[in-house]
DNA sequence: CAGCCTCGAGTTCT
DNA sequence: CTCGAGGCTG
């Protein structure tokens, strides 16, 4: 066969074969048998090794995988992946409903989708070929799993027509068909393996695999929902789903158009009692506001859109026994009540503890040793106890007395009126707080030190090496290397750590002392307006609740802080040992004044400077942001694309709107 | 004063 | 993820 021939039957298996790709998996018509498809296959495969320069990322043989990642890189999301509120009943419902109503005073019909019990996707499409697939992730930044979707052969490769715009992202779910988690389970079971959990941490496990060619196996499917790009031109919702479909996209055909509530009521009573006849799992239903134009009305909270909301099915509820109670102690000195279960099998994982959370809890739920409870999953996997089953409690059953005294240290336990949670007051020598509080101390998003997880602070906290913090800056690696499973590289690793972290800036230092209500945004408002730990020390309640946020609880228990003598020596020996206590110096060239007592509102996009960063600047300036446009907003900074309600109720009130440049005017220099 | 939003803190199991 | 606390808006 010539060259020129080869191309040529290259091209023609490939499309061939992507067309019964899309018969078989996306509108589960299969036009030939699967003897036949694999022939094909072969013969493409046979081709492309002969003719190597003709094979294409994009050719379907390319489906199987093969490509090993390493790791996976971080991707920033073209648009931040929201997630959805949530509800739970047909009230809750209502009322989004009513503020849907209130909102647009105009007619508006719904989109009824279900909600897939998998792994959210974006996946972005260059002239009409698969480019990139990357995970929610925090919704800002995710991971990029591009080689691992490739092999999902319901992800089309290239879109068919040319309807679609030149670049677009579309999202949806990947999901493990019940039948494939069932068919891998008798296999791993066969052969003595451990099965899988449930499909949806299948999928996700799935998807993290760094062979793409075992993901290929897996039989993953994938269900989109959502499109987002610029140059796409729709009216609604529904009407891009169905341009998605028409480009080969494989697009539920369960969604539903409808026109009003009592219709999304219908959708949802039908699909919770036929869920279990879909070939996947489901955990509720989603709805949106179909109109593009009407979404935009809505707008966005910080989290989600005002548009759309979930509705959760209940949760699968178990009951078991509850044998006895235990207490932790956290590292603020927070009693918490922990139920041992009797070890029941719930949706998948097997459940030995619940949290209680306080003494409230416990006498509202009035649960006695020995009851049998109520267990569902919180949020999909936290377990929670809901009720009791009165019924089945035993004659002898006995009421929960909670306990007065630390169970760790015995000090006599603390609970002030008005606060839900029993304390233990023994800052200072109660184990678990202390090493709670190291543990806060070292955590990635405070001082960040390497290798000082909880197994090494416990290790160095029984041998009598840590007593508080300060004495982490006083290890040395001749201390370091008589204990257990600390050889020459990892005690080196953990001293390099400590030394690293000196350069950890004043506000992380801030958080990671561990003031109580002393988060890390609330270290870093205090840092920008105190500028320095002298200051901060010296300041009174009063001063303290100048800064925006900060009212008298935290005022008092800042204050409270640094009154006593053992924090303050503390943190003279962390000063002697070099962290930083002082803005830096190209935080404080920053900062200014100029901005005391003004209060912005930041909406929309910008050209030189991201939404984050220009906050940012306005706190380093004294200045504070809030979300939404009042009477006491003094400036709405405008970027592109802002929200309209927001536009239009800062002209009612006649707030000053100012552009991106006017606003970097404000803070600069001159 | 109610209703919101944001922040902090605690949590399960593999 | 969820709950509660605290702060702010209307």
């Amino acid at each position: 066969m010539t060259s020129s021939e080869a191309k040529k039957r290259i091209s023609e298996l490939s499309h061939l074969i992507e067309e019964h790709n899309y018969n078989y998996y996306v509108l589960a018509k299969p036009a030939i048998s699967d003897y036949d498809f694999d022939m094909l296959l072969e013969e493409l495969q046979k081709l492309e090794k002969e003719f190597p320069e003709f094979l294409s990322p994009d050719s379907p043989s390319q489906r199987v995988g093969g490509a090993i990642t390493k790791e996976f890189q971080t991707v920033k999301h073209m648009y931040p992946m929201l997630s959805l509120g949530n509800t739970y009943s047909e009230e809750e419902l209502k009322d989004f409903d009513d503020r849907v109503a209130k909102t647009l005073q105009e007619k508006y019909e719904y989109v009824c989708e279900l909600k897939y019990d998998g792994v959210a996707i974006g996946i972005s499409y260059k002239q009409g070929k698969f480019n990139q697939a990357v995970t929610r992730g925090d919704g800002e930044k995710g991971d990029d799993v591009t080689n691992n979707v490739r092999t999902i052969r319901s992800v089309p490769i290239k879109l068919r027509g040319n309807g679609f715009p030149p670049s677009f992202e579309i999202r949806g779910e990947i999901v493990m068909p019940r039948e494939v988690f069932n068919e891998i389970n008798r296999e791993r079971e066969e052969i003595g393996e451990i099965p899988l959990a449930n499909p949806r941490n299948s999928a996700a496990g799935t998807l993290k695999l760094q062979d793409s060619g075992a993901v290929a196996k897996r039989n993953l499917d994938c269900y989109l929902y959502s499109l987002l790009g610029e140059e796409l031109s729709y009216d609604s919702h529904y009407d891009s789903l169905e341009a998605a479909k028409s480009w080969g996209f494989k697009v539920p055909i369960y969604t539903k158009k409808v026109p009003d509530i009592n219709a999304v009521f219908e959708f949802i009573n039908n699909w919770d009692k036929a869920r279990m006849d879909l070939p996947f799992d489901i955990d509720g239903v989603v709805i949106k506001v179909n109109s593009y134009a009407q979404q935009k009305a809505l707008g966005y909270t910080a989290k989600s859109p005002r548009w759309a909301i979930a509705f959760k099915f209940k949760a699968v509820q178990v009951s078991t026994v509850l044998e006895s109670i235990s207490y932790q102690v956290g590292r603020t000195g927070a009693i918490t009540p922990v139920a041992n279960l009797k070890p029941v099998l719930l949706a998948g994982t097997t459940v030995k503890r619940a949290s209680l959370h306080n003494a409230d809890i416990i006498e509202k739920l009035d649960v006695r040793i020995g009851d049998t409870v109520f267990v569902e999953k919180g949020g999909e996997i936290i377990p929670k106890i809901v009720g009791v089953d009165l019924p089945k409690r035993p004659p002898h059953a006995k009421a929960v007395h909670f306990i007065t005294h630390c169970p760790e240290c015995h000090t006599e336990l603390r609970r002030s009126e008005e606060e839900a949670q029993h304390f233990c007051p023994n800052e200072s020598g109660c184990p678990p707080q202390i090493k709670g509080k190291m543990e806060h101390f070292t955590g990635r998003r405070a001082m960040n030190i390497d290798g000082m997880g909880s197994e090494t602070i416990e290790l160095l906290y029984d041998s009598g090496l840590l007593k508080n913090i300060a004495d982490i800056y006083d290890l040395k690696k001749e201390d370091l290397l008589p204990l257990d499973r600390m050889a020459e590289k990892s005690a080196a690793n953990l001293i390099k750590g400590i030394e690293d972290s000196k350069q950890i800036p004043f506000e992380r230092v801030l958080f990671a002392i561990g003031i109580r209500h002393i988060g890390e945004t609330t270290a870093k408002k205090l840092a920008y307006y105190f500028k320095d730990i002298e200051q901060l020390k010296k300041a009174s309640p009063e001063e303290l609740m100048e800064v925006g946020d900060i009212g008298g609880k935290i005022a008092q228990s800042v204050a409270a802080y640094f009154k006593d003598e053992r924090n303050a020596d503390l943190i003279h020996r962390l000063q002697k040992k070099g962290l930083n206590f002082r803005l830096s110096e190209e935080a404080l060239a920053n900062t200014s004044e100029k901005l005391n007592g003004l209060t912005f509102v930041v909406s929309g996009k910008f050209r030189d400077i991201s939404r984050d960063d220009l906050k940012k600047l306005i706190e380093q300036h004294g200045g504070k942001n809030v979300g939404s446009v009042s009477g006491n907003t003094s400036y709405l900074v405008a970027g592109e694309k802002m929200g309209p309600e927001k536009l239009k109720k800062a002209e009612k009130l006649g707030v000053q709107i100012i552009s991106e440049e006017a606003f970097m005017k404000m803070v600069s220099d001159t």
